[in-house]
Order: C-alpha cells, then sequence, then structure tokens
RNA sequence: GGAGGGGUGGCAGAGCGGUUGAAUGCGGCGGUCUCGAAAACCGUUUCACCGUUUAUAGCGGUGACCAGGGUUCGAAUCCCUGCCCCUCCGCCA
C-alpha cells in the first residue's frame, strides 16, 4: 500500500508510473476521497471533543450536587447523537473507499526498474552458461518424464483435476532430493528456515498484496482461508504487526512449501507439463531489511537463487522486469530464466522483488534505531524463489536427456538421491 | 466435542461506570552522587490519525486496555457476538 501521504503529495508522479504499469489510476477519485476523508474526521472529532468536555462537566455537576444543571447538559449531549453517528458512518464510508482504493493500487516503480510495455521489454541483464546442445533430438519432458515412470499426468488428473501432477519412484525421490538441496544451500548461506501453514487467513493474504485485487487467483476454503500461492505470504506475515529493533535486521528466512495457483485467465498457456500447474512445490526466500540496503539486499538474494542453478549446472539468465509486467507489490524485480530445451528458450524459474515498504505498510511491520533516527519505520520486504522445484525438475530432465531416454543426475544432487547417478526408465533404474 | 477460567502498557500486575492513557513493581532512558562502578535518590518512559507548522520539533484535538457491536451524558470497567489462551474430560495422526 502506497503513503496517503506520499500520494497526496507526488499526485502527477503516481499518475505517471499507473501509466507505466498500465494500472487503473484515477487521480481525481483519489484527491476527491482524500479531502472527504479528512474533513469527515475533523467534523466527527469536533463532535467528540464536545462530547468529551460536556460528560465531564456531568461528572463534576453530580459530585457537587447540582443535580439539575447535570441533567440539562446530559440533555445537550444527548442531542449530540445523532449528529455524532451520522458524522461516524460518514467517515466510515469514506473511509472504506479511499482505503480499497489504495489497497488496489500496485506499488510505484523503483527508478531503475525499466519502462516498458510487457514482458518483451524486459532487457537481459546477464547470461550463464550456454544453451544445453544435442547431438540428437532432445525431447520435452512431458514425454521424458512419462515415459520413464517418473511423472504421470493422467492420474493426476483423475485424482484431482487438469493441472495436477502426480510423481512415482525416482520422480517423486528427485522432487525430495531438490526440495532438501535448495533449502540446505540456502540455510548454509545464512537464511533461517520456518515450516509454515499452507493455508492463510484474509488479513496475511491482504498483508502480502494477494488481497483484495487477486482473490480468483487462489483456492479458498469453506472456512475463509486461502491456500498460499508462495510462502512468501507466510514467510512475509512472520512479523506482521510486530516493532522490530535495528540490531535484528536484516531477516533472512527461507522455507519450503507446496504452492497452489488457481490459473485462471491462463487457460491455453503452458498446458503440457510440470510448468504450470495448480500444485507445485517452492523453496522461498524472504528478507526483512532496512531501507538503505533493500536493493543491495535484492541483489544478493538474487545471486542466491542463481547459486542454485550454477551448483546444478542449468544455464539460465536474469532479466529486469519492465513497468509492464512487474508485479502489484514489487518496486523492483529480477526474473531468472532457465534454459528449457522444449521451449526452445528461457522460462522463469525464480522471481526476486523488493517491495520496499509497500507490504511493510499494510502488515505493519516496524523498526526502530534509537541511534539513527527518532520513532519507527516501516522495514523493507524482499522475496524470492529459491527455485521453483517442478520447474527446476523439468530443466534437469531436459538439459540432462541422454540419447536413450535416461537423465543424468547432476552431480550436486546424486547424495540426495541415494547415490543414484542415471535416472533410467521404470524396471532398469542402476542401483536400484 | 463437553465443562470451567481468562485476555490491561516491554514484562509482571492493579483498576471493575466519571480528570485513568491507565496505580505499583521490574526493565529501558536521562540526571544527581562517585576517580569510576554498584547502591540510593530525582526525572522520564506507547502508538496511530486530524489540525497547526519549513519540520518525521513543539502545541491542540481524536482514537486505541484482544476485535466488532450495544447500553449510558460518560465504558478498561456493564451487555452481546467473534477470535485467541489456560485447566479438566473425551477423541485423535
Amino acid at each position: 500500500m502506497l503513503d496517503v501521504r506520499f500520494v497526496r503529495e507526488n499526485q502527477d508522479a503516481v499518475a505517471e508510473a499507473m501509466r507505466n504499469r498500465h494500472a487503473e489510476w484515477d487521480g481525481e477519485l483519489f484527491a476527491r476521497l482524500d479531502g472527504e476523508r479528512r474533513s469527515a474526521i475533523q467534523r466527527e472529532e469536533a463532535l467528540q471533543a464536545e462530547r468529551n468536555t460536556l460528560s465531564k462537566q456531568v461528572g463534576t455537576l453530580m459530585k457537587e450536587g447540582k443535580r439539575d444543571e447535570a441533567e440539562a447538559v446530559k440533555a445537550r449531549v444527548a442531542a449530540l447523537k445523532d449528529e455524532l453517528a451520522e458524522a461516524a458512518a460518514q467517515r466510515d464510508a469514506v473511509d472504506a473507499q479511499l482505503r480499497d482504493l489504495l489497497l488496489r493500487t500496485p506499488n510505484m516503480p523503483d527508478a531503475s526498474t525499466p519502462v516498458g510495455d510487457s514482458e518483451d521489454d524486459n532487457p537481459e541483464v546477464r547470461r550463464w552458461g550456454t544453451p544445453t546442445e544435442f547431438d540428437f533430438e532432445p525431447q520435452a519432458h512431458w514425454d521424458l518424464g512419462p515415459a520413464l515412470g517418473i511423472i504421470d499426468f493422467e492420474r493426476g488428473v483423475k485424482l484431482a483435476s487438469s493441472r495436477f501432477v502426480v510423481l512415482g519412484g525416482l520422480g517423486a525421490r528427485l522432487e525430495r532430493a531438490l526440495i532438501n538441496f535448495m533449502a540446505d544451500t540456502h540455510t548454509a548461506r545464512g537464511y533461517k528456515e520456518w515450516w509454515l501453514p499452507v493455508m492463510a487467513n484474509t488479513e496475511t493474504m491482504t498483508g502480502t498484496g494477494q488481497l483484495p485485487k487477486f482473490e480468483d487467483d487462489m483456492f479458498k476454503t469453506r472456512e475463509d482461508l486461502y491456500l498460499i500461492p508462495t510462502a512468501e505470504v507466510q514467510l512475509t506475515n512472520l512479523h506482521a504487526g510486530e516493532t522490530l529493533s535495528a540490531e535484528d535486521l536484516p531477516k533472512h528466512y527461507c522455507a519450503f512449501t507446496p504452492c497452489f495457483r488457481e490459473e485462471a485467465g491462463s487457460a491455453g498457456r503452458d498446458t503440457r507439463g510440470l510448468i504450470r500447474v495448480h500444485q507445485f512445490d517452492k523453496v522461498e526466500m524472504v528478507k526483512l531489511c532496512e531501507p538503505e540496503n533493500s536493493f543491495d539486499e535484492l541483489e544478493a538474494m538474487t545471486a542466491d537463487a542463481e547459486n542454485i542453478l550454477q551448483q546444478l549446472g542449468l544455464p539460465y539468465r536474469v532479466i529486469s522486469l519492465c513497468t509492464g509486467d512487474i508485479g502489484f507489490s514489487a518496486a523492483k524485480t529480477y526474473d531468472v530464466e532457465v534454459w528449457l530445451p522444449s521451449y526452445n528458450g528461457y522460462k522463469e524459474i525464480s522471481s526476486c522483488s523488493n517491495c520496499v515498504d509497500f507490504q511493510a505498510r499494510r502488515m505493519g511491520i516496524r523498526y526502530k534505531d534509537p541511534d539513527s533516527f527518532k520513532g519507527t519505520r516501516y522495514v523493507h520486504t524482499l522475496n524470492g524463489s529459491g527455485l521453483a522445484v517442478g520447474r527446476t525438475m523439468a530443466a534437469i530432465i531436459e538439459n540432462y536427456q541422454q540419447p536413450d531416454g535416461s537423465i543424468k543426475v547432476p552431480d550436486v544432487l546424486v547424495p540426495y538421491m541415494g547415490g543414484i547417478e542415471v535416472i533410467r526408465p521404470e524396471g532398469s533404474v542402476a542401483g536400484a
């Protein structure tokens, strides 16, 4: 959520930012609601002040035994009641409207976020490795996986619906190996690991920005709990409503959770394979830090995501999302894209964002530092995938495929696979 | 699921209809004393919003004692609903 005062004082800049984002923005509506809200508050508070002084008079008069005078004052206050109720209702109404407007308004892109219309305008920042070359015709993971007996798409559909998958045998084992490898790697680099609820309430979902605008993207239970679309929701909200101490910052957190996405509106996109499914695993990184450091922390977090791909030996590139493509809560985002032979291109496998104080203001995560400033300030929040496990598996299957259809296990995963070095078709698994 | 008890400031813990934003203790901060420290003593110690203002200083106002309603001239104090916690019983991976 943007700061009301910031919006009030920078209306042109906000309008321009929202244009660059292709986000709806009604500056006149904001100005009207903002003005109405403040005058409504003034009306209500003036009435409250009057009521309070008169009520105190009643108390004093009663003590002095002047009952008649007390009764007279009581009557005057009682007369204020309707007026006060009306003023309160007006304030409530306009306040709710303004709040809703702000809750649905995306973050201001940082100055370093390139201006652009769509994903076609995202500049490449760097590349690592070169696209894998084959001296045979490579297959897609959605063909290789079922052939190896490690991915079963039909049974996913049978058990749940389309866009759900089943992993069997070494597929399930590989999933677990990847999760452990990623979590171990991040914790070794200073991220504290958490285990979290995969459901979250409305307030939590509002804190990180999923609600109120993106309700349709999530699965919801009858109890008004939502299945989390990412562990970012829970990791970031861990400190919601808290005032931290500067010496406790930065916080570097990570967690493995399943993630659930409705994928409404993406019908027809990435319909094959593990790329876009309703349920997938992800190891997530989240940071809370002081504003001065947040952009350095973003670079470091992106490097931590890249580190996983480097250790797995998967070619990738990093792009900087432009204003037209950046997410709702983010001020700046780097996407890490892994080389995927079946797409003959790079595909997003991690998204690392600095949300500055946008989420912190929604959640109320502040900090104090008596040495450098008075009062409290909002922390900056960052999140990044480290990495999406299903897409990583797809990338491994495709990039490590052998001419015979088997999959070489990346060296760093072999210990996590119980020493298995190659995944062969069911029945001919080496060492099994 | 059944039966009770409870949610007050950083913590402990009073208040149970009227100058109570809240006693007292601990903790924190500043000071006196001291060569220095401890002890003792004095002072101070929540946050949000609105207005004023160059000001995130000061001043004025409003709200906040789990949350939301209600009663009342007036509510931390009374009533209702919800959430959470504790104890006992039952059930359970």
